[in-house]
DNA sequence: ATCTCCCGCCATATG
DNA sequence: CATATGGCGGGAGAT
């Protein structure tokens, strides 16, 4: 081995001479003191080989080496020569080396065969490099690539010199769920829409300023510094080594490891990582060089990840073109239900096992980070997004001398993570303006997650996303300040949705592929910009096949990989109001297309049902046009019921999808019926903040029950997700038709009762927002979380976002109560229309 | 040409 | 000091 080292060392210097005597044409001439003087190692003509060979085949390279082992200096080179020159020119193609065979992938593979992914406690099995380095017959260098990922995971950890510990899978839950927690923290989210906003720019117009971002940057160079990710039970031992550095590809292993817990397509170019791991620490040093190498590093790193089935490679094709990506192919990480006193001791358990249930608190506590006391908006990744986003309205606007208040505290962002029944999930990221519309959406999508599955493993990259459907939202633009609508209360947002167009959405499994309908301005940004997805608003006459195989339109998604896509907010037209008229019209036919083909769905789904049910699952057709595959819609609480414990079984053995809140959560029977969605359970599983930002509501105990609509029938969670889809556009207002022709210009409701549950219609127009409860009834855990929900307001009254926001984040109360969002809670505010957004490009995802 | 990323020099840390 | 680690970037296969 030292041989191998010593040899190499020198073949830099030995490139030196060599050049040196390239003008004398004897570049073989070996300079005879050297050689000499070291008769162990005769390193000037061993390196002068070994540059030629390297220079001609690896294969003989590796054989130079073998030979050299166990060599006697003289002999190696009599042979080298000879090799070197006879095979040279022919057979030194095929032997083996071919660079891949070499590549840190295969080599990782190696090196995981040697370990079981869950050791059991007694079969603890230590790692020694010298043995591992000899057995894969590679350079130490190499596996130090690789445990240095592994220990980022904490599936290794060193024990000493040449010493590692292995200790498989088992931490790796909850090292996931620590480093999302962290990435959330560290906003991460919010930086990657920095970086694509500040390429958007830079594609617009060439010659930007830069001023006004290192500016911002200056802002707050707070957080994040090298740490490590540690988890309680795994720290590094050899404590020594804990001293800072030497962790740098650690660290930059478990954050880029964090982009994709964080964010919401799972998919991270390799740009965007680079320059975020670049980025966090030096302010805007867009060094060529630095950046080449970061790329390099991250190429190491995903080759590691790859091999552990991470991730996965993907290209995504933009206007620029096609740029290497990674999708996350892991286990699906909840929203953290880590808690450090719980990790010890599921760190225990065998395999599959998953952390034991979090307590009520933990899990409260969790799902509403409220820690981070500061308001959010100071963050400086964040102030730069909001900068651009202050842009773009200059821009879009045209009308650079409207005033333009920098006002961060006007912008919130939200993500929010809805469950429904059979695993599909809506997740997606939103935008608050206060002052303005509503809301934008930034981001959401709907993706599998088969928590129903018994046979589900890590190998979740054919159930996860594969039916991936991620909408763009048509995001109405801020309107020009000239023709402010202050008389409208209402938003262009609920308008927004008063038609729809059927989507398909391909599931992977039963082949089966629903209708989603979306407003058709959703439906043609969704074609226009994830072509490869193909989405297809379809005529609504052949929307009735649901599992139509005759289609050539489903027949193609079926075949495509349903990640095929990605796309984000896409600025689109504004809806003027002048069109809003003729809209509502052919909304309202449409309405009544609808709801007969509904009917018919819903036979053809009772039809197809026995196919489901292999799958547990079957569809059914709500009646709003929003089209989802449930399980046994049911009815109530028994089945749901059951399920949930099946679900929790199911937790108990696959730990990716353990978390108590992805099982079904029920909803009991009265709520249905009061809610009106009969067949449609849907959980909202986190609605948070960005991590650290304004006060989060946490839990509240029944004393929140009763805070604002106690008296009311309505069901709080149904309210809060009636509210949040209506507004992201997927359920349309006054979907009940014809009925209510005006549904957008005519304020509904006035009372709760008929606000928007009665009759089913989801037209929740407009009202005050307040705090409720959403039940979390899970493995007999029954838990109640603040979270909002539409209070019928009085008629007329415009929208009050501001109520919202604070409801949103408040609880009635709560320790947080009065956060800093905004000083006096009951204080409702006018805001004027408008709505921002986030221009992003369209996105193509493709696989290799 | 671009994408990947192996190789191995050499600065540092460790013992 | 000898070794063990691992940062780093040249430059060569892969595509």
């Amino acid at each position: 081995r030292n041989i191998l080292k010593t040899p190499l060392k020198q073949a830099a210097t030995s490139q030196v001479v060599l050049t040196e005597r390239q003008p004398d044409c004897q570049p073989l001439t070996t300079p005879p003191k050297p050689k000499e003087t070291s008769p162990a190692e005769p390193w000037t003509p061993t390196s002068n080989l070994k540059m030629l060979i390297s220079a001609a085949s690896p294969e003989i390279r590796s054989r130079e080496q073998r030979k050299q082992l166990s060599n006697s200096s003289t002999e190696v080179l009599q042979a080298k020569h000879c090799s070197q020159e006879d095979l040279l020119g022919d057979e030194y193609e095929k032997s083996q080396p071919s660079r891949k065979e070499k590549s840190l992938g295969l080599l990782c593979h190696k090196f995981l065969a040697r370990y079981p992914d869950y050791p059991s406690a007694a079969q603890k099995s230590y790692i020694c490099l010298d043995e591992v380095t000899e057995e894969l017959h590679v350079e130490r260098r190499r596996i130090y690539d690789i445990v240095n990922v592994l220990e980022s995971l904490h599936m290794v950890s060193r024990l000493a010199r040449n010493r590692y510990v292995w200790h498989g899978r088992h931490n790796l839950p909850q090292t996931l769920q620590a480093l999302k927690k962290v990435g959330e923290e560290n906003k991460y989210i919010q930086q990657i829409q920095m970086i694509k906003k500040r390429e958007y720019e830079h594609e617009l117009d060439p010659d930007s300023e830069r001023n006004e971002e290192t500016a911002s940057s200056l802002g707050s160079s707070e957080q994040s510094e090298m740490s490590f990710v540690e988890l309680p039970g795994v720290e590094f031992r050899a404590a020594s080594v804990n001293g800072r550095k030497y962790k740098s590809l650690r660290v930059m292993s478990q954050k880029f490891v964090m982009l994709f817990l964080v964010s919401t397509p799972q998919i991270v170019s390799l740009e965007v990582a680079a320059k975020i791991l670049i980025g966090e620490d030096q302010l805007e040093d867009l060094d060529k060089s630095k950046f080449k190498t970061k790329i390099r590093r991250l190429y190491d790193i995903a080759n590691v990840l790859s091999s552990l089935k991470l991730i996965k490679k993907v290209h995504v094709t933009e206007e620029r073109g096609r740029k290497p990506a990674f999708k996350w192919t892991g286990p699906e990480v909840l929203p953290y239900i880590q808690d450090t006193k719980l990790e010890a001791t599921s760190t225990a358990c065998s395999p599959p096992v998953s952390e034991s249930v979090p307590s009520k608190e933990h899990f409260s506590k969790n799902l509403f980070p409220s820690k981070g006391k500061q308001n959010f908006t100071r963050h400086s990744s964040l102030i730069k997004l909001v900068k651009s986003i202050e842009n773009d309205r200059r821009k879009i606007q045209s009308a650079p001398t409207s005033p333009v208040k920098m006002n961060t505290s006007r912008y919130l962002f939200f993500q929010v993570h809805f469950k429904v029944r059979s695993g599909l999930t809506l997740n997606m990221w939103a935008c608050f303006v206060v002052e303005t519309l509503p809301w934008a959406i930034l981001s959401k999508q709907f993706f599998y997650t088969p928590e129903n599955r018994q046979e589900i493993t890590y190998q979740s990259e054919e159930m996860q996303m594969k039916s991936a459907l991620s909408s763009p939202e048509a995001v109405p633009k801020p309107e020009p300040p000239q023709q402010p609508t202050p008389s409208q209360p209402l938003g262009v947002c609920p308008a927004s949705h008063s038609s729809v167009s059927p989507v398909i959405l391909p599931h992977p499994h039963s082949g089966v592929s629903y209708a989603i309908y979306l407003h058709p301005s959703q439906a043609h940004t969704v074609t226009t910009y994830s072509p490869g997805f193909m989405l297809q608003p379809l005529p609504c006459a052949n929307v009735t096949g649901i599992k139509s195989n005759n289609s050539k339109v489903l027949n193609k998604i079926t075949t495509e990989e349903g990640d095929n896509q990605i796309a984000m907010a896409e600025p689109t037209k504004p809806l003027a109001v002048g069109e809003r008229p003729e809209m509502k019209s052919e909304t309202s036919s449409q309405r009544c297309l609808k709801r007969s083909q509904a009917l018919q769905e819903n036979n053809l789904i009772k039809r197809h049902r026995g196919d489901e049910e292999s799958l547990g699952t079957s569809l059914t057709f709500f009646h709003s046009g929003y089209l989802i595959p449930l399980t046994h819609c049911a009815h109530g609480t028994k089945v749901d019921r059951s399920n949930r414990e099946k679900a929790g079984t199911c937790s108990l053995q696959h730990p990716t999808y353990s978390s108590p809140i992805t099982g079904v959560i029920p909803m009991t029977a009265s709520e249905l019926k009061t809610v009106n969605i009969p067949a449609f359970h849907i959980t909202p599983l986190n609605i948070m903040l960005s991590p650290n930002s304004i006060a989060a509501a946490p839990v509240l105990s029944n004393s929140c029950l009763n805070s604002s609509n106690a008296s009311s029938a309505q069901n709080p969670s149904s309210s809060a997700l009636n509210f949040m889809l209506q507004h992201i556009g997927l359920i349309p207002a006054g979907v009940q038709g014809p009925a209510n022709p005006v549904l957008q210009h005519v304020p509904v409701s006035s009372q709760a009762e008929n606000t928007s549950y009665s009759s089913g219609n989801m037209n929740v127009q407009e009202g005050k927002v307040s705090t409720n409860i959403l039940h979390f009834d899970h493995g007999g855990l029954s838990e109640k979380y603040t979270t909002f929900s539409l209070q019928p307001s009085a008629p007329k009254e415009p929208w009050e976002p501001q109520a919202v926001i604070e409801s949103f984040f408040r609880t009635p109360g709560g320790p947080n109560s009065g956060s800093s969002l905004s000083t006096n809670s009951d204080d409702t505010k006018r805001i004027s229309q408008g709505t921002l957004y986030i221009p992003q490009r369209k996105l193509e995802v493709l696989e290799d």
